[in-house]
DNA sequence: GCATAGTAAATGAGCACTCACTCATTTCTG
DNA sequence: CAGAAATGAGTGAGTGCTCATTTACTATGC
């Protein structure tokens, strides 16, 4: 694991399978795409309003993109790569505890530094099922997997790691959902602390 | 509270604010746009679809409902009181234990039962930030009502309730989530005893 | 005989996508 | 090395189709 490399967003080189940042035109449709998407869902965003927002023409979408759909699927893959990265890269750390803590920290970082991308992941990965072509990909079977390696060390009890991995995500993710409505307001950062204590609270640590 | 009559689907009668089921064609063109909804999302949706589902013509929908986004309006606040209600209801019980146990044990039971109206609630709520002309009548607030509660009772440790609440509502909400995704498959109910057990751990009872 | 429930077809607004074109830069060639 | 040729990013008006909504009409109960 710990593999990934630098995952800002603003040209997705999908050639390359990286995400890297730069000021091309491409990438300034990319940025535009994405805060529209986030905040309008993508039905609700016309190419023409990208276009505008990325103050380039409507056709240039076109010369990097194949259609709407494929630009919103690459956003989406930049942000999945991204957040699953984050819990891969934690295996690298000896024990649960030490993982819990920098995979929350990174995911409050990420949503704090680039909530658009991270509002954009929660509301609409579930349009795109096929995201990655590998079906255990993604963030919740990356989490899985820890918390079985946990269990085999004996760090945390034999329980259901299928619906512990959820419960334990959903700790901060819900809590950013409720960002979402409204309810909730400011840094997720700020509740570093909390969110530690009670993910491994749900883990019986 | 425990005012909430039956929250049954099929003919949102939104004159009296109550739902109630029959076998009218409004109660087949609500229950068709509700499956479509939650299965293809609102806007992949079009109006002859549903009208072809329901068996009905297209014009009809447009005698019961002003528009498509009307009648989207109306399933997600059939969906909405029902949601609270559960939460609302349990208020009558003197423990947060006892609540805790009701609240989870409805909301599998409704998820199971009902899950196109659970899966378009969690995936399209976000649409609908005014459902309610009161903004504390949904069931984060009156989630962090209860804790808040148990807190001046001392059931539990204080703490920062509107963080816990989303927290402890996701245990559920992020399983079900888990299941859209494909990644959970079954009935919820399943995991009852665990839901209850992890929510306890989360409020420090 | 009027409101309510229902139908089928017509309408037209909005939108994704195309295409013929420009222009700047790079590459070829005698 | 001049300049011809090729390349490809960039443009934006135009097109055709999809789809929500309207309309004109019929049937039914009170």
């Amino acid at each position: 694991m710990a593999l990934s490399s630098d995952h800002g967003l603003m040209a997705v080189h999908m050639d390359r399978g990286v995400i890297s940042a730069d000021g091309s035109k491409k990438a300034r449709i990319e940025r535009a795409a994405l805060t529209l998407f986030a905040q309008n869902g993508i039905d609700h965003v016309t190419t023409k309003a990208i276009a505008r927002a990325a103050e380039v023409s409507e056709g240039l979408i076109y010369r990097h993109f194949n259609n709407k759909e494929d630009l919103a699927r690459a956003l989406m893959r930049a942000a999945h790569v991204r957040l699953t990265s984050i819990i891969k890269d934690s295996a690298d750390l000896p024990d649960i505890g030490a993982q819990i803590r920098q995979i929350t920290s990174h995911y409050c970082e990420t949503a704090d530094h680039d909530w658009m991308l991270f509002r954009y992941h929660i509301l609409y990965i579930h349009r795109f099922p096929n995201i990655s072509d590998d079906p255990t990909d993604n963030p919740l079977s990356a989490a899985k997997a820890l918390i079985e390696a946990a269990m085999m060390r004996g760090d945390i009890p034999t329980e259901n790691a299928h619906i512990l991995a959820p419960m334990a995500l959903g700790i901060v993710l819900q809590t950013a959902q409720a960002k979402v409505l409204g309810f909730v307001t400011g840094p997720l950062g700020d509740h570093l602390d909390l969110f530690v204590r009670r993910i491994e609270a749900v883990l019986d640590i």
